[in-house]
DNA sequence: CCATAATAGTTGCATTTGCAACTAAATCAA
DNA sequence: TTGATTTAGTTGCAAATGCAACTATTATGG
């Protein structure tokens, strides 16, 4: 039935088309679905990629610091820096620096910012769903699984996503 | 445990955990093969991707134009260009212009640039065998038929890559 | 023919990104 | 103490990207 696992037969010797290759599959297809939800919230709400991506965080747990948002949306901390200091200045979330230790400052949304939260949300899951509309929903679970385990194998020393539990 | 699956109960329908969004679990996953898979070009045979896209599709089918190129790559036209022009600067590709129509000029991999191709090669199916190692066959199917339907999802207008007999 | 439009490819530029170097604060070791 | 180290976060900068505008050449319509 499925002949694309008899195309992976014949490039199992030493063949490659870019078309089949998996790094460039992954590549393309991550480029064409985040150009397309980032402007999405671009356009109706005037938020980056990475902003969203803090939003994100600090929408499911109020109350972090730079280093553990970047821990959480893998984004490197001069990127979380930036991010952030761009929604403070929109009054987007707020930093309110810790008393005991005063290198670090906590961040979380404010009420503006839980406005635009909860506003992305339906949008972002609309859009997964409309990504997923095409798949089974067992089909969508060994999407998960399989991803899963490819960034286990891709990115062994870090986590890059917590699939199981962690503490 | 996590006491924030409380909080998150009641709206427990329209949740968002970034770490299972489908597009920040592609964006994290490309990026991380996308990064790994680099460095090793840039590594040992100082070639960026770009480059190396070229050089891939010029080892499957020589002679194309940067118009085909950018087609088959994905790449828009100035980025082909510009690899482009320094692959040839490094004569690693060849540029003949077309006689017939002055503005096309055929590109094609030199002997050296032969010679690059045949070396990445197995470096490349090494990586993406290494990345499969842990999937069955079947899965490893699986995964490339489910991402060729989310391709068409995510950009029906263009054909992220051709999945449905060409030739 | 000539003016206009289309196509191939290049150049320029503003933004984004990734990384290194830096400041400030806390911790550790003597 | 106090000097070295580690940690949190910021700043600076070089390189990568994406897009628009441009040049050169070919095609088209009256």
């Amino acid at each position: 039935m499925k002949n694309s696992t008899d195309a992976k037969q014949d490039h199992a010797q030493d063949t490659l088309k870019l078309d089949g290759f998996l790094p460039y599959r992954l590549s393309v297809l991550s480029n064409a679905v985040s150009r397309k939800i980032a402007d999405m919230y671009e356009r109706e709400f005037d938020i980056s990629i990475w902003q969203w991506r803090i939003i994100a965080v600090l929408g499911e747990s109020d109350g972090l610091t730079s280093t553990e948002v970047a821990n959480r949306t893998l984004m490197d901390k001069p990127a979380v820096s930036r991010a952030a200091a761009s929604l403070t200045e929109r009054n987007i979330i707020s930093r309110k620096s810790d008393h005991a230790d005063r290198r670090k400052a906590d961040l979380r949304l404010t009420a503006k910012g839980r406005d635009i939260y909860d506003a992305i949300i339906p949008r972002a899951l609309a859009y997964e769903r409309e990504l997923l509309a095409s798949l089974s929903p067992e089909e969508a679970g060994m999407l998960h699984g399989l991803l899963t385990r490819l960034a286990h194998i891709a990115s062994p020393e870090r986590n890059l996503w917590s699939t199981q539990e962690e503490s």
